[in-house]
DNA sequence: GTCTATACGAGGATAGAC
DNA sequence: GTCTATCCTCGTATAGAC
């Protein structure tokens, strides 16, 4: 149960993991994983290392609670998108307006999925670009082929002239590089994407 | 035996730094930057801390060295293509036919340009997608427009839309997702992004 | 469950001989 | 220019009190 008072009472138990994970998420997204340490985290969260250690075994399995939790929510939130919506191009135009939508409310989230090179402090995770959500969207494309949506090609060529484009946008606004706000770009991106791969 | 008969001639002084980078840039793009020490770089490259301090004010500047000159190479190498092509979709296939080549000449040198996240340990270059070989491709599409190749839109969207799948077949190239060598993806990849942009 | 204090090692960087 | 030896900070992780 959540106190009302939260500016006075530290977080415990649920409620501190929490807060740590939190904390940890903006921290790793601001400056990386190697440029953050526990005592920045301790500090930050206004908790104590030995809290941290009675919810986490060490730095590395909280960085990877946090990796796999994100991935599992972006798996079911696009999982979700497939079983509303049936044809590839609505599909698509779904999952990258889930995209942009989630690169707006939680930029930091989007910046550490996106962005942050996992495999270095993460050695036992797989790439990113076979982790679930990602296959998800190589399944699209092989069901779009099917169904005669989109025209016969190699399936990761297809995958990527679909999608790399609106990840690549989301960086760049993550980045700070564009000027107007990313919903702006939504359309467009949208058109050349579909314009790549449709039948 | 191998290693009595290396050992007879360490490199020195312009070797002993070439060697250095060369070093430092196949385990920056192994392991990382955080994940490789002075001492890895010194034992690879089988030379003493105290030259590497010599040619190195320390171990940032030594990848910054690596990085500045690496993306000075590109540039060239895509001015290069740009002096002797002059329409936007022999640009476009010179350039990626460049970038897929030098994938498979150099994979630690690509690997180290394309995913290794610079900003975490050089703060004062600018993200990626600002360098000059990337505002090169800008470049390229915004001439596109201009002599009707290209469909006119937002200048970042046509350029993402365009390279940024050929630049996301590489990282799978790289991490080995793919199953075909890179080359037999090539064409494909080149028709997706142009459909996606010409006029 | 949460805290403080501390052990411990790793790695960046320097000093000074040759 | 290159070497070895060493310093010293910093960050992870543990121990043990409450």
């Amino acid at each position: 149960m959540q106190a009302s008072h939260k500016q006075r009472q530290r977080p415990r138990g649920e409620a501190l993991q929490e807060k740590v994970l939190q904390t940890a998420l903006e921290l790793f997204s601001e400056r990386g994983y190697f440029n953050t340490s526990l005592q920045d985290i301790r500090k930050a969260a206004d908790v104590s290392i030995g809290a941290i250690y009675h919810h986490f075994k060490n730095k590395e399995e909280l960085a990877k609670s946090l990796y796999v939790n994100l991935l599992l929510r972006m798996e079911t939130d696009i999982q979700q998108i497939l079983v509303r919506e049936t044809n590839c191009q609505q599909r698509y135009r779904e999952i990258v307006r889930f995209l942009f939508q989630m690169a707006l409310d939680e930029p930091k989230t989007m910046q550490f999925i996106l962005s942050a090179k996992h495999q270095e402090y993460l050695p036992d995770e797989p790439p990113i670009c076979s982790s679930r959500p990602f296959r998800l969207m190589r399944q699209v494309l092989e069901e779009g082929m099917q169904n005669g949506e989109v025209r016969q090609m190699e399936a990761w060529v297809a995958t990527t002239a679909l999608f790399a484009g609106a990840l690549r946008m989301m960086i760049l606004h993550l980045d700070g590089v564009l000027e107007a706000p990313l919903a702006d770009y939504l359309e467009e991106t949208l058109a050349c994407g579909w314009r790549a791969v449709h039948v």
